[in-house]
DNA sequence: ACTTTTATTTCGCCG
DNA sequence: CGGCGAAGTAAAAGT
């Protein structure tokens, strides 16, 4: 097996598994991929999952016999049998690719849309500034006003809040209160919570409301079909 | 899912999602696998997962311009844009696949294994209902009566039981204790426990039965193997 | 190294 | 259609 190759088999094959379960699967056409690091991707037809694998770094091993070509990929106690009942047809992809993935925060849009809708927020929130810097190398989200005159500053997550997004947004509601005289009410806007970043909630008077980049993006996009409109 | 042309792309491409949340891959080489039903998969050169997707059913549309060929893979508000920086190289697939596949002791086969072998949680163990509701939301497994005549719920695990799945157990036994006047058995039937786990059994009050869904595979095979000679 | 938690989870079942 | 639970979940983060 050549390195930094991906190899793509297609052809008829039974599948079978054991290890954690087992599985079997009688005779059909499928893509069998096996990646540069030695993973094992069984995908038949449809279907966003691979109906069978084996995880990087795996141990495979090809036995031809008779009109059979077999294919055993082994991690550990877990085997991966496929037998290839005629030759399958191979093909060969030299990948280079070494991008970086990025998963992005959609936190700029759900700042976005609630500076369009403060009541995603609390009803008779007014936000005023965004990014406002604090604690010398920190930025609070947004930094706003309630119904009451009370200073409410929000914080977003675009998944459930962790408690290390309590601990940040605690070290500048402090920051805050030195700087304001009065300590600020602190709203932390994300899709959920872990269990520990609940549990924290009461412990450091953090408010937390539920706002989903979802709800988010659609309050966006009526935006924009307003904007069309004018 | 009888017959299928399954397409594969392979070059050099940008890949962007827009949905529940974003990402942006910047360019490099991978697979784009095009399913049957209209399922989309990118993946790179190493790893089990694809790198980007879109489910079955997604609207795919291709367009090209000048050197560019792009693919846009959008499902409901979810968008996949795909763009070859230069032609790709593809190959089609037909692929006929209509086998059955089956796969072996889950958590469902312990409880099936239970139900033919009671004597695997207890001897004198007799199971009278399956998934019986709790609580609302909850079910419990299986719910029966032991050799003395109390009653006896069993909670399925097919990996060491967690202290979470001890906790979830304890809120079935105290909801059922509302409701049939008197505190019932609970055994946890998995191969193992994590430490956490066994150190709260005793304070819950709460029995560990050894069960490997390897034994119960076993059973249920001898059990396939029993009604063949019948 | 082990346990816990997350995920564009996917997938299936049941109401 | 939504909500919940299982998955050979895999992968990441916390302990």
């Amino acid at each position: 097996m050549a390195k930094g190759l991906v190899v793509v088999l297609a052809g008829p094959c039974t599948v079978s598994y054991e290890g954690r379960a087992s599985s079997r699967l009688g005779e059909g056409e499928r893509l069998v991929i096996i990646k540069r690091d030695r993973s094992v991707l069984v995908h038949r037809p449809e279907g966003y999952e691979p109906v069978n694998w084996q995880p990087a770094n795996s141990k495979i091993d090809f036995t031809t016999s008779g009109e059979e070509f077999q294919i055993r990929v082994s991690n550990g106690p877990e085997l991966l049998t496929i037998i290839f009942t005629s030759p399958p047809r191979i093909e060969y992809f030299e990948l280079r690719d070494t991008a970086v993935f990025e998963m992005y925060a959609s936190e700029e849009d759900m700042k976005k849309a609630v500076i369009a809708r403060p009541d995603l927020v609390e009803e008779g929130f007014k936000p005023f500034v965004e990014e406002r810097p604090v604690r010398k190398t920190g930025r609070v989200d947004l930094l706003g006003v309630d119904r009451h005159g009370n200073i409410l500053v929000v914080e977003f997550k675009k998944n459930s809040a962790t408690a290390q997004d309590i601990l940040q947004l605690k070290t500048y509601v402090e920051s805050l209160q030195e700087e304001f005289g009065n300590r600020p009410r602190a709203v932390i806007a994300a899709p959920g919570l872990t269990k520990k970043a609940r549990s924290m909630l009461d412990l450091h008077g953090i408010e937390f409301r539920c706002l989903t980049p979802r709800q988010c993006s659609q309050v966006l996009e009526r935006m924009r079909n307003l904007d069309r409109y004018l």
